[in-house]
DNA sequence: CAATATAAGTCAATAATATTGACCTTTTTA
DNA sequence: TAAAAAGGTCAATATTATTGACTTATATTG
């Protein structure tokens, strides 16, 4: 038996890195946000609601349940809270009146701002620290392996 | 009010649109083994726990505990499930009998392989596609993001 | 118009998972 | 020998997710 038939060759250690990156690197991504909400007895799909409700301002449930990939019942309580919370509000469609159109309260724009921004300032520091040419092919690897 | 004052700068866009890769990769990249392991009615823990395992055989409880950032309780399930399932042992150490040392068992490495797999397949396809240069360049972001 | 489909919201039962805190044994080290 | 470390477990509690059923309101279609 030759080197290149060792069980870990030179080129799985490297994809081994590369899967631990992911695991290191999501994990310290999302520790800024986690941090901020657990003070106030949030979770990540508060952000995650948060998130995707204040990029697309007026957004359907229906929409939302599809980008968070979770069921209607896994979705109702945490938005019901943020509701509650007057974070977030859920106006009657003027076109549909079957839809509600999601958007952020100016105190939830305020929240949302505080925990992307935790994770925009540690992209702005990596992407200085690196370089536009680096910025742009991660972003390249990242979209393929988004697409998969 | 000029452009560089609008809510949404270019610069933030780009930035918003590398946190969304992130969420929409990561999910990608758990996808496959998450799948496999629904079938045998184990988790993303069990995962992790054969991962790291698998990476660094004959590591301790505390070892992996530090690693996973868990609690000692919340390991306590899924790894006396892996044990009982034989797919992991932990023989007692022969330097401090205190400590085991957690091994794969020959089972429990072809599943490791398998869930594993696919995710080495993915990272193959995209650094194929990519290159060579931005593989580098994509570590090196990842890494300086997990170092926080 | 009547039948059907869609969007949203809710409830109940169940299951899985995590968390806190306490407690125990074995073995090592001071 | 006393204290510390590693591992393991239990119980109580809380949270979260999942399945499935059901309701209401509105829109669409035949």
């Amino acid at each position: 038996m030759v080197k290149s038939n060792r069980v870990d060759s030179g080129r799985e250690q490297e994809l081994h890195r590369a899967i631990e990156l992911l695991f290191f690197s999501y994990r310290a991504f999302t520790r800024g946000p986690d941090e901020i909400l657990e003070k106030r007895g949030l979770g990540r799909v508060h952000h995650r609601i948060l998130y995707f409700v204040g990029r697309d301002p007026g957004l359907s449930v229906n929409q939302l349940l599809k980008v968070l990939q979770i069921s209607k019942q896994a979705l109702n309580l945490p938005l019901r809270q943020l509701l509650s919370m007057e974070l977030i509000k859920n106006d009657k469609s003027k076109s549909d009146g079957r839809v509600r159109e999601l958007k952020l309260t100016a105190a939830g724009r305020r929240l949302e701002t505080r925990l992307t921004g935790t994770q925009i300032l540690q992209l702005e520091s990596v992407f200085a620290n690196c370089g536009k040419k680096s910025e742009k092919a991660w972003k390249q690897v990242m979209q393929q392996l988004a697409d998969d």
